[in-house]
DNA sequence: TGACATTATGTCAGAAATGACATATATTAA
DNA sequence: TTAATATATGTCATTTCTGACATAATGTCA
């Protein structure tokens, strides 16, 4: 999948349809996107119940803030192996995981 | 985590402890290889339910038969959102992916 | 055995992801 | 409002992943 077409995930303000439709994207497309926004938005509540900044998070990362803002954003430049493994470092297990994308 | 340590793990014939442990993995780390050898597994059973060879695969897949080698041997160099993506190709939904992973 | 098919391994150029930085845009509190 | 804090966005050099290729190793069958 082309970066610039998940770019446009981003568009917001859409009252019909579902995204899948409007950027046609294939089953598979979707199913992957869907996988990555679970990891986001679980990724920004386990940071805020722990209250932590983004940059409070970037440093147990070893990463940055403004890659820390990207995962929870959903930008596309981030891939699942991030997402999954900074949700390990904040103490996710494997079936907690699981859960999460199911 | 560095390649090299990863590629340690294909040191086979070992009887006793772990290979976490022998490696001195972190639980992080663990669980995230614990991951990608269940997909792997899983693309590999799933290719040959379809008696696929690894050539055929990589067709379906745009990849080539010695990443599709890699991905079912474990190599280190494969991300798991190579797996994921494979997997979801085969015909796995969100959920059986899920059920892989926990 | 040998020929053929399949899988594994090594390498590498090009592509994609990453941390870091600057800076813009919220958000909050006084 | 203003200042301070937090989050979002854009860019870029470096690192990591990828498909492709060659070739080695393994398997299969006559």
């Amino acid at each position: 999948m082309k970066i610039t077409k998940k770019k446009q995930l981003e568009i917001k303000g859409w009252k019909i349809g579902t995204v899948a439709e409007f950027l046609q994207l294939s089953p598979e497309e979707s199913a992957y996107i869907e996988m990555k926004l679970a990891l986001s938005k679980n990724l920004q509540k386990r940071r805020k119940d722990k209250s932590l900044t983004q940059g409070q998070l970037a440093r147990l990362l070893k990463s940055s803030q403004s890659r820390v803002a990207k995962m929870e954003t959903g930008d596309p430049s981030v891939s699942l192996d991030l997402l999954v493994r900074s949700l390990l470092v904040l103490g996710e297990s494997r079936k907690s995981l699981a859960r999460i994308l199911s």
